[in-house]
DNA sequence: CGTGGGACCTGAACGC
DNA sequence: TGCGTTCAGGTCCCAC
């Protein structure tokens, strides 16, 4: 599921219903599910949630002592239950609160739950907010001759964006996904931005993007999906100009454009 | 230092 | 029906 949009969906119709809970148990169905390395699990028992965040893609819970991170990657979901075992047959962790379970469910079993003392080790790892970047220090992420396109979804250069809204963005913005980041002049790097935020919030308000697994808190699906302009519409006509969508592999990616809307304005990058 | 490939996993969709 | 293949919103690790 999980960029940017969708986990903010989760932090928000979470937040209100774990705030002031105390974590009393806790479950772990599958043992890899908990973060090595991290502090001891049993140091979570009697910690009280004090404040719900993202950061990136991950979901960051301060406790009275210590963080609580849960990172959702491809298949997490995240809901309250009555039963131990969840809902459904992917269950892999439960939290036990003051009167039900907080239920991490994960078909593939990729996402990761840590305990931490501090959140450095986060900080050093990501880049800037795309939703609170200036242009200036966008400016400066994309002086490097990499393509664009696996730059946005470079972490450490910026954080939260996914597969899903990097090709939107460029898209919008009418930028080639294999553009050298260092060719897009200032005036089309602002433009480019400017859509990357406008999208993220578009998307954070029809709560996220229901492809497979995503699914907000209370169950429903999130409709970004219905809003997409070229992610998944491979040989369907380009929105603007009628040209078929073309799918191509950026840094294995599977990724969408319109080869006549978003031109290269250099020669081929390998 | 950067990137390409494989690994980590399961399930859905599709071709035969 | 069933088998095989391919693909999936993410990230990590290792070889080059």
């Amino acid at each position: 599921m999980p960029e940017l949009p969708e986990v903010e969906t989760v932090v928000r119709g979470l937040r209100p219903d774990l705030i002031g809970q105390t974590i009393r148990s806790t479950e772990f169905f599958w043992a890899k599910t908990y973060h090595q390395p991290s502090a001891p699990l049993e140091g979570l028992l009697g910690r009280t949630f004090h404040k719900l965040d993202r950061r990136g893609k991950y979901i960051v819970a301060h406790l009275d002592v210590g963080y609580l991170w849960i990172h959702l990657r491809m298949t997490g979901r995240l809901y309250f239950s009555q039963h131990l075992q969840g809902e459904d047959r992917w269950t892999r962790a439960a939290l036990g609160l003051d009167s039900r379970y907080l239920i991490f469910s994960d078909a593939r079993k990729f996402g990761r739950i840590g305990f931490c003392l501090d959140l450095d080790w986060l900080e050093e790892k990501l880049g800037p907010e795309p939703l609170t970047l200036d242009a200036k220090i966008f400016g400066r992420i994309l002086h490097r001759p990499t393509a664009i396109k696996a730059l946005l979804l470079d972490q450490a250069r910026i954080a939260g964006v996914g597969n899903i809204y990097a090709d939107e963005s460029l898209f919008a913005a009418g930028v080639h996904p294999l553009e050298p980041a260092n060719k897009i002049k200032p005036a089309k790097a602002l433009v480019l931005l400017t859509h990357l935020q406008a999208i993220l919030q578009r998307a954070i308000q029809h709560e996220g993007a229901t492809i497979g697994w995503y699914r907000k808190p209370d169950g429903q699906k999130g409709s970004s999906q219905d809003h997409f302009q070229v992610y998944g519409k491979t040989n369907q006509p380009c929105p603007h100009c009628g040209a078929p969508i073309q799918r191509i592999l950026v840094t294995q990616r599977s990724t969408h454009f319109c080869a006549k809307c978003q031109k290269k304005s250099s020669t081929a990058v390998s």
